[in-house]
DNA sequence: GATGAATGAGCATTCATTCAT
DNA sequence: AATGAATGAATGCTCATTCAT
């Protein structure tokens, strides 16, 4: 019944993100999903009207949960230090991802495919992340308008919360290491938090004093 | 004659990057390529042998600037100072991968399936980037073995760099910027190298001292 | 149980009436009937066994007040006059036709398809129209052999009693009446009374005479 | 070349004429066709660009033809008596709907389901067929108003030319004639302008008088 | 009896590639 | 060398039917 079925939609989406991720969307084919996940072809179209709901299905079964882990914790700000929110939101999006790996790959990889995306729901949910980390930088950094270091510091560290999971079989093929290993995410962590920490210093300094001579030393 | 063939070449290749970029590879067809390039689309297999070989062009024509890039700055390293050289060449590729960001975003996006690509090709480059990369860093923050701080360093970097291209359109649509304007890229550069003689400063002080506490202070 | 199963069949027949005839026995799925029936599409399967099944419902469903209408009037003409009998039958047909219009649309233009329909059930009602057509004709006429003539003029009323319905939607459209209405019937069959009592006159004379040039009072 | 392709081309509409003829349009495969026709299958799609398409170049080289004769005739009421334009025309049908029964049975029966088929196209080509028809007749009978009495008799006469070949095989059948023969033709087409004379000259006698009781003398 | 889930055969169509010219 | 026609394998999807509950 129900309960059958859900285990056969979940069973279905594992798969596909296993080979959307591997082989791309469109170089992957309901056949394939339909043999590793063990489950008659038909059934795939049943489920989730078409190749299309599927991946909407995949791209809604890492949206939600992300968005949600971001929501929780800007709504901490109110009462507790923003800093400290703001790495545990860094360190739970890597947990996170590390969990889900392969989704996030897949995920944040075909978003940059302009077509074949229902752009209406990816659109929502990245304005909604925008908001989510808008507020919290600017709790942190102090500013409330949208201003060029806020976005330039969120572009960065969005680059670098997605960056080891988009380039994992190249960390994992020239690097030796794996994004979905504790060790490395700890590792990758604290370097995330290195950065923040001197970013938000500057950028405090400078709404401090007027663009004072700061120590760190420019010579390009 | 072949004077010809080379126009029409060059035609399909910079159609197909504009269309694999914006489509991905799979998703576009020779014919798309062949009516935007205005040739006959049998002459596509027969140029190229095959789309397979048409996506290798592809990646040749970014690859062969791009590592060309990085080796000729590697080379000056022996008589300039490494930072000022490690820093022109993360201008340089910034700028590079600017004027050619379409190749950019589907380049660093491509690699990323694991299919459909002679990974052969993909990871000689790959480890060539590798190399230039460790002997830049190692260069000015002295090491000269392979070490998790400069692997970090290099991902961390390597994200940095492709980011804005990878997520152009997600820039443009959250951020209202592109990074394709000149503007963003100058930046955009100010903020790595920002962040870069911070990461030297401390890899350099770590590498004198015998780990002592740090002036960051970590509190998660 | 079996009353419920009487309405629901019933009002499955209806729903297949519709859909067969404006999309085709082939272009209906057995969904879009058990949307419209509001039942199970299962049970459609296992009420009629199969869509085969369903399509001979509708035929007899036709076919059997249809004859069962030509039988009774045939029976008439050893006691009452044969023309009024055979003006009689043409009305009620036009009648039956006209309150069941889509059934027949739907059933003279299907007839005409080769495959699909058990060719038994079809052939067979359409051996007794014909013979209660030659009858009531014979009847009329006064011959009981096969002759060309006879042929010809069954033939011809059987065009013009199904034209009005198979081709109702060009009637509709092109000339901006509909055959469901009782004044087309009205005016129609007066016109096919008018053609059948001329074209009966004709035969007749033609038997007494050998074709000598007849006078025809016409009265309409 | 294109003549190569034009023998294709021409036995592919062959080819889907014959089926769609005796299996319906839905109920015909394009694989179907393209073994009929002894090419690939997906020259189908190719030359016709999909199945709704063959379907449409079917029902043009039905129309174009048709339409073209009609219009022909349609000229020659200028300085011919337009009784024996009408009549030719009548002739001309017959016999060009004999030669191409198959189609003709075809076209007359698809028309009638609503669905899958480009209605304007069908609906334009009506259209002119009912202003030739009506051009003829009320040159015949002298009436040039639309009125019920035109309208009537096209559409009998509608029914007519159509009954033979949309009950062609009822006819065989049931008949043991084939409207493709010439001699049915022969005998059809004396029965339909008998009738037409009479409806002529009905009609003629009641615009002229206001509907006396006439006497019609019948030569034929 | 009645149902929702599941099935597998079959559908039109697309596409990279080939081949005769 | 260059091309338009042709190919066949493969794809997403539909649908009547079946079956366990």
């Amino acid at each position: 019944m129900s309960g059958q079925a859900g285990i056969a939609k979940q069973s279905i989406i594992e798969a596909a993100i296993e080979l959307f991720t591997t082989k791309g969307f469109k170089g992957t084919t309901i056949r394939d999903i339909a043999a590793r996940a063990r489950v008659n072809s038909a059934n795939i179209s049943y489920y989730f009207q078409g190749k299309q709901g599927l991946l909407e299905a995949c791209l809604i079964s890492f949206f939600e949960p992300y968005l949600s882990l971001l929501e929780k914790e800007n709504k901490k700000i109110a009462w507790e230090d923003p800093e400290i929110c703001f790495h545990r939101v860094i360190r739970k999006i890597l947990v996170f991802q590390s969990e889900h790996h392969l989704l996030t790959r897949f995920v944040w990889r075909e978003i940059t495919i302009d077509s074949q995306i229902s752009r209406e729901i990816i659109s929502s949910y990245l304005m909604k992340e925008r908001y989510y980390f808008k507020e919290l930088a600017s709790a942190v950094i102090g500013e409330h308008h949208s201003s060029l270091p806020v976005s330039m510091i969120i572009i960065q560290l969005k680059g670098m919360l997605t960056t080891p999971f988009l380039n994992s079989h190249y960390i994992s093929e020239v690097w030796g290491m794996h994004p979905k290993e504790p060790y490395f995410i700890e590792k990758y962590y604290d370097s995330i938090i290195d950065w923040l920490q001197e970013v938000v210093k500057v950028q405090k300094s400078v709404r401090h004093a007027d663009r004072p001579p700061v120590q760190v030393i420019k010579t390009v």
